[in-house]
DNA sequence: TTTCTCACA
DNA sequence: TGTGAGCA
């Protein structure tokens, strides 16, 4: 059961931030979630599709967000798109997203 | 025991 | 992309 470890990791956080916000996971972790080597996890990460934080020894925690990221990037890897090419998508994404927030606001004016 | 980096196939 | 060595 792997599904288990994602599900009670959130009673640890003691109830204080018992949703999404800001879990992390180990390599190992996202590996088994995502069902991919923890090789390819840094390669992801030296091609800078996700910068995971370092804890303590130097060692990549994945929030929940990078996890969903992952998602996206695994559906696109699948598709055939390489990782500069889904770099770029993440990239374009963000532009997206901020020229979403500067619609938002020209509306309310 | 797990993860780290580096290197090789 | 996956595997192994050697280390923390």
């Amino acid at each position: 059961m792997t599904d288990d470890d994602a599900s009670s990791r959130t009673q640890q956080a003691g109830g204080l931030l018992e949703d999404t916000s800001a879990p992390f996971y180990t390599i190992g972790q996202v590996a088994e979630i995502l069902g991919m080597q923890p090789p390819a996890l840094r390669r992801l990460d030296e091609q800078a599709i996700v910068s995971p934080e370092r804890s303590e020894g130097g060692q990549r925690r994945y929030s929940h967000d990078e996890v969903q990221r992952l998602r996206e990037v695994l559906e696109l890897t699948e598709e055939g798109v390489t990782l500069p090419g889904i770099r770029k998508v993440l990239e374009l994404r963000q532009q997206v997203d901020e020229l979403k927030e500067e619609v938002a606001e020209l509306k309310g004016q």
